[in-house]
RNA sequence: GCCGGGAUGGCGGAACUGGUAGACGCGCCAGACUCAAAAUCUGGUAUCCGUAAGGAUGUGGGGGUUCGAUUCCCCCUCCCGGUACCA
């Protein structure tokens, strides 16, 4: 049986620490937020971006998981079968760090975050189906990964190439790019080394044109993402054009989108790497020594675009295959070996970064494009990088970029010198880790170093738990027991000690959670009930890594059979940073200290803003920094903590979800959440004392003052409904109940009519916020007399009868400028409109003595006089 | 560098399709209650001129389109996210 609320919660004051605890307990007992395949109903999947467990919740996660959970509790009001999951990303890096600095295996310490922020995700009153949570760090999770990896490897989709790592020559490891600090790794100090090692890879650019394409079918998603994604898979139509070595040697080969600027080409340029590079640094001490520096190079996109773009010529020429004149090939620490042939053909004219270049090696620039409207540039300025029409190019002169693109494209395929070619700036997924803490990647070695790949019925390849730390490299590999395998043939071999990209466990969690106690198979068929995913929520600076892959796994999983959608997310909100300011001092080997908020005393000037900033430890001054995310790295996070404590739940929620919409960055400020507690307050009294004059019996009316406080009650309905369920603007919504609380916190309730509209008011105020505080309003929902679970109940729809006015407010401007408002009724004509306005005093006094032009009316709003200045 | 986003009072933000700029909240000021304080309640609060009515200015900077621009177009500055091994 069901089993009632405690009358007793009903205290006087507010007291959250009291009432939110019961009222978890309750939901924890009713099992109210567990959720089974029920083809009756309308299912609704809402998903949050899963957490990392770091140790403790931070705004951002705290942020997240409300707004899903809003949504999913107003999805629940709306009679929809709505699952809503949690779980953990339980790899990666941090963990590792952890087992290093306090010597705590990585999976003690990451099991031991898991249950503390379950145990925050829980006071928070989330509405989880907790018997669907996993953890990507259990093998009877990560086991399905490495199955579907051995489809993957029969079917041709991953390959063994080598790439390039960051190399510490001290702790003889692989750095991740964050390790890399000004080029030197962030523990041993030492200048960090490029270095190439065999890696495993995922064909992902065999789906590069359907994860194109396919974006522009995603209506549901943010425009910004869709057009991140598409840049980052970058398709373009180019030409691969041969150039002959002028010593008859051979041919450099370069990709170009631009052949049309073919006659501008000035110079080749080729990677440090390229063969035609590495030889030449063998006749010239110069380029030997450019090329030892370069391998000191970042291999961060970001750091090699932003340093100084330095080369040398080769000494060597290839002709150019139109007017077979010699160009000069030049080394050059821009060029990457890794993207397209590892050389570029140079046009200084018509592009920014070969005109850079050209201008500091004196290299020739020559125009060969010119504006379509006709318009003067000046070439020896900057480079014009847009397209138009051949000048200085011989016959091809006068043609457009696509006339001259294909004139020139088939006069070389006629000499055989190119090809017509699609590129992809998308690089296929490399999955290998030299990590320990994460999945082992189920392939093998023989004696002969041949790869030979798990077989299920071996599968799980389990990750040894039980490890000690020494150094900074992964134990694994000093793990004979490990190391040392049979392969399925019997014969004895070696595993593979690399383990998944973390981004592997996350590519597919969401599907796992359709079925998360499936022991037969990676996934079965309630995904086909649950996915796709009805909404993703989750930050934004996932907008292209972690949702592309996602994409595409599920794209792999859907032509090996396993589910049968396209994609896996239906609808995606992206939400914005958390941001706070950093505080720091500058520390030894001039790398940053980092104090958190918690730790510093901030001194505002009258206007409000931060000047100075002491550490509360020695009162010193601390530097104040940007405006960033929050992160670990920058140990600017505000722990939610100790606001849930002081506040209670219900106030962390409403202030995350009143401070801005979810899609803006969120600039952190403790000071306002003061007002939501007080918001909160009032509401409790409010209900309290109303229901102590007890329940009335039926609904009220009459009075002009009661119709107006029912019409702004069915407006706010109105204007609710469509910020939580189009606009997803919950701070909009929230200052609009604030608006019908204040409203009805005034009215006179004199008369049994009065008080019976007081009550659909305030029944109304704990509907439309139980999504967003759900603890109170459960409360608050029985003290109004009902005696069904507000868990259990509809959202409210609006009254039309309510809603009419008789009359409207208009703005009348003369010249565009508000002169007056009016009222005028409801129906008016325009005719009607004008002439109410016009009779108004100060509309008069500028327009009176001047000719009136025109009289614009927009109906319900606005009229504007325009009159002769 | 490149790709994406942003900038509005002292602060967070609102203005949804080109139509009243500053809703709602914080902070601050004044008042009520109190021996006092806290809590609570009431009123005020963009800037400048004005007792007021009202007027002028004002949405990062510069230009444009329009009867009318925070909103559309062009140029610029600064900030944030991503940039393939942070997740």
């Amino acid at each position: 049986m069901r089993q009632e609320l405690k009358r007793e919660l009903l205290t006087e004051r507010y007291e959250p620490a009291r009432i939110e605890p019961v009222v978890q307990d309750h939901w924890r007992d009713q099992q109210t937020f567990k959720v089974v395949e029920d083809l009756s109903k309308e299912k609704f999947y809402c998903l949050c971006m899963f957490p990392y467990p770091s140790g403790r919740l931070h705004m951002g996660h705290v942020r997240n998981y409300t707004i899903g959970d809003v949504i999913a509790r107003y999805q629940r009001m709306q009679g929809k079968n709505v699952m809503q999951p949690m779980g953990w990303d339980a790899f990666g890096m941090p963990a590792e760090n952890a087992a290093i600095e306090n010597n705590v295996p990585p999976a003690k310490w990451t099991r031991d975050n898991i249950a503390y922020m379950r145990g925050q995700l829980q006071r928070l009153g989330f509405a989880y189906d907790w018997d669907r949570e996993l953890a990507t760090c259990n093998p009877d999770y990560y086991r399905w990964e490495q199955w579907f990896f051995t489809q993957l490897y029969e079917k041709g989709m991953i390959y063994r190439a080598t790439a390039v790592v960051n190399w510490d020559p001290v702790d003889q490891t692989v750095l991740a790019n964050e390790q890399v600090i000004d080029g030197c790794g962030w523990r041993s100090g030492a200048p960090v080394e490029r270095r190439e090692i065999p890696q495993w890879f995922l064909r992902i650019t065999a789906y590069a044109d359907e994860l194109l394409e396919e974006l522009d079918r995603m209506d549901e998603w943010p425009e910004a993402v869709k057009t991140m994604q598409r840049n980052w898979i970058g398709r373009s139509q180019g030409l691969l054009i041969r150039f002959g070595l002028s010593d008859g040697s051979g041919n450099l080969e370069v990709f170009t989108t631009r052949p049309d600027t073919l006659m501008g080409a000035t110079y080749m340029a080729v990677a440090p790497e390229h063969p035609l590079a590495v030889a030449a640094a063998g006749r010239d001490a110069q380029v030997a020594e450019l090329l030892e520096a370069c391998k000191r190079q970042s291999t961060s996109e970001a750091i090699l675009e932003t340093m100084e773009k330095r080369g040398l010529p080769l000494g060597i020429t290839v002709d150019h295959p139109l007017t077979g004149a010699p160009l000069p090939v030049w080394v050059a620490n821009f060029v990457l070996m890794g993207y397209g042939t590892g050389a570029v053909m140079s046009v200084p004219a018509h592009d920014d970064r070969d005109f850079e270049f050209a201008q500091r090696n004196g290299l020739p620039i020559r125009q060969v494009v010119k504006p379509l409207d006709g318009r003067a540039i000046d070439i020896t300025h900057e480079a014009y990088t847009e397209h138009g029409l051949l000048v200085n190019s011989g016959e091809f002169d006068g043609l457009d970029f696509t006339q001259a693109f294909d004139a020139i494209a088939t006069r070389l395929e006629g000499q055989g010198r190119a090809e017509r070619r699609t590129q992809y700036r998308l690089r296929d997924w490399l999955v290998s880790r030299q990590r320990y803490w994460g999945c082992p990647i189920p392939v093998l070695y023989d004696a002969e170093g041949n790869v030979v790949p798990e077989t299920p019925e071996r599968l799980p390849v389990v990750l040894p738990e039980d490890v000690a730390w020494e150094g900074v490299n992964s134990p694994l590999r000093s793990m004979p027991a490990f190391t040392q395998a049979t392969l399925p043939d019997g014969r004895p071999g070696r595993r593979e000690t690399d383990t998944f990209d973390t981004f592997f466990e996350s590519s597919w969690y969401f599907t796992r959670f359709a079925c998360a106690d499936s022991t037969t198979g990676m996934v079965d068929a309630r995904a086909d009930y649950w996915m796709p995913v009805d909404i993703y929520i989750g930050g934004i600076e996932h907008a292209v890594l972690h949702l592309l892959y996602a994409r595409f796994f599920h794209k792999a999983m859907r032509d090996a059979g396993l589910v049968k959608s396209d994609e896996p997310f239906k609808r995606l909100l992206t939400q914005g940073m958390v941001c706070k300011e950093t505080y720091f001092r500058d520390g030894d080997n001039g790398r940053k200290q980092y104090f958190n908020p918690a730790q510093v005393d901030v001194e505002l000037d009258a206007k409000g803003r931060a000047v100075t900033a002491r550490a509360k430890a020695d009162g010193l001054p601390v530097t104040i920094g940007a405006v960033e995310k929050m992160s670990k790295s920058k140990n600017n996070g505000v722990d939610p903590q100790a606001l849930i404590d002081k506040y209670g739940a219900d106030t962390v929620r409403l202030y995350t979800m009143f401070a801005a919409p979810p899609d803006q960055s969120l600039e952190w400020s403790d000071s306002a959440v003061e007002g939501q507690f007080r918001f909160l307050k009032s509401l409790w009294r409010q209900v309290t004392e109303h229901a102590a004059m007890g329940v009335p019996a039926e609904a009220g009316s009459g009075s002009d003052e009661l119709k107006t406080v029912r019409r702004h009650i069915h407006e706010t309905i109105v204007k609710v409904s469509d910020d939580v369920s189009r606009r997803y603007k919950f701070n909009t919504a929230i200052a609009a109940v604030m608006e019908l609380l204040n409203h009805l916190s005034r009215m006179s309730v004199d008369t049994a009519a009065a008080h019976a509209v007081r009550q659909e008011g305030l029944t109304t105020v704990v509907l439309l916020l139980a999504p967003i505080v759900p603890h109170i309003t459960a409360v608050l929902w029985q003290a109004l007399g009902h005696t069904d679970e507000l868990s259990a109940a509809a959202w409210p729809t609006a009254d039309s009868a309510a809603l009419t006015r008789d009359e409207v407010e208009m703005v009348v401007q003369v010249n565009g400028r508000k002169r007056a408002v009016v009222r005028v009724p409801a129906q008016a004509d325009k005719a009607t409109c004008e002439a109410i306005a016009l009779a108004d005093d100060n509309v008069q006094r500028f327009v009176v003595g001047r000719e009136t032009r025109k009289i614009i009316i927009v109906p319900g709003k606005l009229v504007n006089v325009v009159v002769a200045e």
